[in-house]
DNA sequence: ATAGGCTATGCATAAGTATGCAATAGTGTT
DNA sequence: AACACTATTGCATACTTATGCATAGCCTAT
């Protein structure tokens, strides 16, 4: 190639000259498990002290047809634990000595535009988060060998490992906390209607209500964002027959929910009951103290890992959806039963 | 090499042969910028499609000599301004055609411990975020001739860019507010000690005081998080001659302030005036209305690219600081000059 | 008709590392 | 002393794409 040498750059085979060994030790050396005699390997790497060398990934994740990198593709959201989420799935991947390569697609962009991006940087695997993706694309991956694994979401049915928390469960729990509290006019705020996740609180909120025989909820919709909440809050608020209780499809849902309540002077949780879900930081804050349902993102986390090198090491694993229980965080602002 | 030849895997070389063209041909038609026949571009790019082939960006990084993957080291961080900024670095990188890696060392991680991992992947430059790093060895960076920039902090005299808000004078507007509108007991909650931001808004807070004759403020030391800010306000509020303003050296230590001065049943902003500084999306809510500074979030992420693209294109471009204003937002939190 | 010039393509090689196989040296056995 | 082994090391090549240089057409002008 007619592209001048960088002077600067410094490779195994530099090193190797540097000893007085080959190329091919100095690989073996920083391989680590290969059989390089302890005073060659001592040699080369004082030698790569000195000269400054550090193996390069690249030409590594060529040779190996593995790079080590783990794509991770995030919506855009307004919702703090999309965010919390993926610090947490980042450090996960150092955990297995894997790096995440971060896609978030504009404002003015569709998932389906990045995913050749993603495919181009050969992925070992990828993270999806993203609420809304068109499964077609994701086909790709798998054809390819790429595991997918879908975070905090799942399609079922398709060939795509996920793992999730037990949305709907959780909203049975949450029907059932109200129904026992003595509330009678329920409301749910619904977060992104093609979401999994907001499908399925929704669906256990309303089967429970339904199989202890109780009211349909009022429904309004909304998305995942503080403002949308106390809009939506607002309109039933404004109703001639208010709600007592509202499920809120996200804490950051609740949050908004909370503040209009506070602004329409509607006392919490005397006159109104409100849950939300996920149990991000801002819930246990002393300005709303909110009664929520509790992701188990860490063992979400672990769980993701485990299947990823499962996947990873023997590619003939089966796809599999992964459901982990939340937990019912009692706060403030919904009634205790008996009271 | 031994290791199988993996049967799913297309190459340009596959797509050469179906076409009958050379593989300098598939390379040169995916370049889109060289000379190639329009029909001889059409069947390649048809041949392409039929193969599925998709061109391998670790072969074109090995090959080219660069990855187009810009690195960014976050801090972790219980404050939202960090995960907000780096979901807009990620795009502002992607509009530029880079991809981001991501890195962030976890609770029981040094940031020095992950910058060797960085530089195996031959990142094109590194963005930082971290409050605190070890400036050694980021030298390794600029002797290998990548970029180092910067965000939202600045080591001066350092040979690495930066692009940052300017605090001081940040600082000395707040000052001048709570002057203005007549506070006499003024205090200080900082962030982390060794982030030039806190050190920034807290200089030019206390020098404007200074020069219009105030007397020192209370200083109270916490972190950037919900909860010592709310400790470190009950601290300030217990004392006998407790401070009718204090200025946080961020929004999210001023929301736990607000939340301690309402807990502790002091009016806001009648008996007590609270300002932040960043503006993240909750200084906004309702709940809170707080006071704050603005940081030209989006100027920043654009002059980082800018300056990105300039040290990529011409290596030998000197490294700069750049402070970016901020804007005063009046909410509600403080009092107004003259009431 | 032939030289000159332009376009489109192919050839050969470089980027840096990993690894199967062969080769070498050194140790112990009989 | 010859043979069998083991522990190290080197050689050669593969991974996939980009690109300088050479070449084959083909058209224009003289």
């Amino acid at each position: 190639m007619g592209a001048p040498v960088n002077p600067g750059r410094v490779t195994s085979v530099d090193v190797a000259r540097h000893v007085g060994v080959s190329q091919s030790t100095v690989s073996r050396t920083f391989s680590n498990d290969s059989t390089v005699a302890p005073e060659t390997r001592r040699k080369v790497l004082q030698a790569a002290i000195e000269l400054g060398y550090t193996p390069n990934a690249i030409a590594r994740s060529l040779s190996m047809q593995q790079t080590l990198i783990v794509g991770i593709m995030v919506a855009h959201s307004s919702s703090p634990f999309q965010p919390y989420a993926m610090e947490k799935l980042i450090q996960g991947l150092q955990r297995i000595g894997r790096q995440a390569l971060v896609f978030t697609p504009g404002p003015d962009q569709e998932f389906d535009d990045v995913l050749p991006i993603v495919l181009q940087y050969q992925v070992d695997a990828l993270i999806v988060t993203a609420a809304t993706l068109s499964s077609e694309r994701l086909s790709d991956f798998e054809r390819k060998g790429t595991p997918v694994i879908l975070f905090n979401r799942y399609t079922p049915g398709e060939a795509t490992s996920a793992v999730c928390c037990d949305n709907i469960e959780g909203g049975r729990m949450v029907a059932n906390l109200l129904l026992d509290a003595g509330h009678k006019r329920l409301a749910y705020i619904a977060g992104n209607q093609d979401s999994s996740t907001n499908r399925d609180r929704m669906k256990g909120f309303t089967d429970r209500l339904w199989e202890r025989g109780a009211i349909k909820p009022l429904v309004e919709q909304a998305g995942y964002t503080y403002e949308e909440g106390y809009a939506a809050a607002r309109r039933l608020l404004a109703r001639d027959d208010p709600p007592d209780a509202i499920f809120c499809a996200g804490d950051i849902i609740a949050l908004g929910a909370l503040d209009q309540a506070r602004d329409a002077g509607v006392k919490v949780p005397q006159e109104l009951s409100v849950i939300g879900f996920d149990d991000i930081p801002m819930a246990s804050w002393s300005a709303y103290s909110l009664t929520t349902v509790r992701e188990p993102i860490d063992e979400m986390i672990d769980l993701t890992m485990q299947l990823l090198v499962e996947r990873l090491e023997n590619p003939d694993t089966e796809p599999v959806i992964k459901l982990l229980p939340g937990t019912l965080v009692r706060r403030r602002t919904a009634r205790l039963p008996g009271s």
